[in-house]
Parts: C-alpha cells; structure tokens; sequence
DNA sequence: GTGCAATAATGCACTTTGTGCAAATATGCC
DNA sequence: GGCATATTTGCACAAAGTGCATTATTGCAC
C-alpha cells in the first residue's frame, strides 16, 4: 500500500509542505487570518496545486496537526509486528495507543485543540483525519490477528478506543502531557493516567 | 437552553427549511448537482440567509440528516428521567441507543452514508453533527447522575459507544435495519444484534 | 389594534475559492 | 540521453463567503 518510489516521496513532501504552511499561517494568524495564496507562497507552490492536495484551507490545516501521528504509523506497525504472535488484542492496542501519542504530538493537539476551540469551521475536519487514522490502526491490527477475533469485536475494540481519545482531542477533557505540570488546571488528567483508566474498564466492563 | 419563543421557533423553521432543502436536493442530484442558489430557491429565500444559516452546502445537508435524531433527543431525555434514580449508567445507555435509534434515523442514516461514501467532503460533517449529538447525550447522562460516576467514566462510557456507532454511520460495517431483510447482504449484522454485541463487551469487558 | 424596538431577511459589491483544461515542467526508468 | 508518465502551473470562469446598509417582519407593551 505504501509506495516508496521518490515520485510519491516528493508528493508527500509536497503536501507536507503545503499543510504545514497552512497550519503555521493558522497558529500565527488565526483561521481567518490569511488566504490560501498567503499559504502557497509560504509553501512555493501554486495555488492550483493547493487545490490539487487539499480541498480547502481547513483540511490543510487538519492534515498537518496530524501528520506527526501519520509519520509514527510506520514505526508503531514495526513494533506490532515485534510482538509475539498470541499478544492480545488489548495489549497490541495499549502498546499503540502508548507508543503513537508521545508527548509532542500531544503537544501538537494542544495547538489544534485551541485553533478548534476558536473556529468551529476546522472542528469537522480534525475529527475527521483523526478518525482515518485508527482506520488505519484498524487495518493493521485486522491483518495482525488473522482469524483470531470477530470483525464485530475488532469494530468495537477501535471504535471505544476512538471515542475514548475524542475528549483528549477536542479539548472536552484536559489531558496532562507527559512531563507537564499541573500547575494551571486542576482538574487536568494526566494522559497516562486517562489512559490507564480507559484499558482498565475496557479489559473489566463497566 | 432551548429558548421556545416564537421567534426562536420561526429561527429553527427556516434553519430547517433550508437544511431540507440541500438534503432533498443531495438525494435527487447528488452533492455536486447543485449549487446553494438551487437550495434557496427551493425554500423560499434568499442566497444571503442561506450563509447566515450555514456556511456551506455541507453542512446543511449534515445538519438535515440528523434533524430526525435532534427532534428525538427531547423525548430521549424524558426516557431517561423516569428511569429509576438508581439505574445503572450503562443500562440507561442502553435505553437510550436502543429508542433513540429508531428504524426511521437509520433508514435516513442510510441514504447520508450512501451520499457520503460518494462524496468526501460530506463526511467531516457528518461525523461532527454526529458527535455533537452524543455530547448531549453526555451532558444529559451527567445531570441524571449527580455524583454516581467519575467524570472520566462517563467520558469513556460515551466515547466506547460513540466510536462503536461510527462503523454503522460511516458504513464500514453495514447493519441490518429493524425489519429489513438481510437478502442483499450476507455479512450485515441486524442493528439489535451488534448493540447487544456492544454492551456485551462494555459490561463485560473485552 | 397600534406603534415601537429588536431582529431577521435581503440586496449589493467585492474578495476568495473551486475546477476543468491545456500547456509546460519535472521525474523516473530503460 | 531520451521517452513515457506524472506533476505543476496558468488561465478563465462559476460558485461561494462576507461586510454593510437597507428593508421587512416579529414580538411585546400599551
């Protein structure tokens, strides 16, 4: 599935380019301060070729605050794949969910998570992307333990896991960063903590 | 909340309107068959409100489909207040999917998600429409348990069955409608039978 | 009912965006 | 190095988004 030939390299690197501009312009300036133009000429690239990648500016700025986790998704495949064979299903997914949100892309969800709080118009396609890649997670870990579980169960597994880290994305629940104080909000939950508590009802029930 | 005065009430009529509209249009054309002045044409406005309303065709289409589930919410609500005090969360969750769910919202989900899949730019909509529906859902449940849960409980509570209603939304998994006959397809789960599944694997864990 | 204040709807002008198509440019592979 | 293929670009035009001033409607008090 995934090509490695330069060609897709360079049009990866575009798209890169392209979105981190857009997500650069929008912690700068805000959402509405600046024009896709103000993003290709940062970028150097044309406007049509923006068009090309992204069907708008708020789907550039969504891909970029999630292309940090995308580039992890190679690397958190390897580290399943290093797993024995009969590892459970729910321990693949804590390793995952453990290993893929490291402290800088949460740091980077912060950003997004303010960016969403103050334009609405960006929320859909954060939820949007984020859930495209545990889609992927999905494949992989369908293709991981052929035979072992139900679709249905596997559905369920991702599908609880997805929704479990939607508060942690759209700002409802105030994780803690690894590494960060709580100093500012004490209610804040530290995100190893939520999500100890989250595999702890999964392996349990509620 | 819900302010009900007359105004208001003429507000949402119009927001309706409009957003029935876009649907009914999306259904017979398709999302790029027509454009926002065909919309307002068809309501009885102008192009202006249209954008005072919605800002874009998108979203009043989303916003159309899950109408039918809005207008249910009240009615969830009452549900779940003449439920016992002492009703355990997950059971009053269950109540809830179970009525709220209704063979009509999904024969309605149906035809957004047949318009989803062929259109990509809907479904960030969708899937935010979706969530903020569930976020009522959620406060409503936090009200009608004062001091029962921990907060984190109900977020993940949520969030599970949020993530495993997703599969049935954005058709990665095809239910089987109340009623509907399963001749077209082999492998669709009946809606009743993969909600059991669900709860079954939230109260018992997985 | 009548009038008044508040607010919703509209029209207009203008900027920004989206898109098809064809030309030009760059890339990879032999 | 040359060729087939894919990417990028420019251009032109349709569509969409927005601020502002204006008009029409609505709800409420009298």
């Amino acid at each position: 599935m995934n090509k490695t030939s330069l060609r897709d390299l360079k049009k990866e690197a575009t798209a890169y380019a392209l979105a981190n501009a857009a997500f650069e312009l929008a912690v700068e300036r805000g959402l509405d301060g600046f024009v896709v133009d103000d993003v290709v000429q940062r970028a150097g690239y044309s406007r049509r070729t923006f068009a090309n990648y992204f069907s708008c500016k708020e789907e550039a700025v969504a891909t970029a605050a999630i292309s940090l986790a995308g580039s992890q998704h190679d690397e958190a495949e390897q580290l399943l794949a290093s797993m024995p064979k009969e590892t459970p299903l729910l321990d693949m997914l804590y390793e995952t969910m453990r290993t893929q949100f490291t402290a800088s892309l949460l740091l980077k969800m912060r950003e997004v998570v303010a960016l969403s709080k103050k334009h609405s118009t960006l929320e859909p396609y954060i939820l949007s992307v984020f859930r495209s890649l545990l889609a992927d997670a999905q494949e992989s870990l369908w293709e991981l333990t052929p035979g072992r579980y139900p679709e249905v169960y596997i559905h369920l597994l991702i599908g609880a896991v997805y929704g479990a880290m939607l508060p942690v994305v759209d700002g409802t629940l105030n994780v803690l960063l690894p590494g960060q104080s709580g100093a500012d909000g004490e209610g804040d939950t530290p995100f190893e903590e939520y999500l100890e508590t989250t595999f702890h009802y999964l392996r349990n029930g509620f």
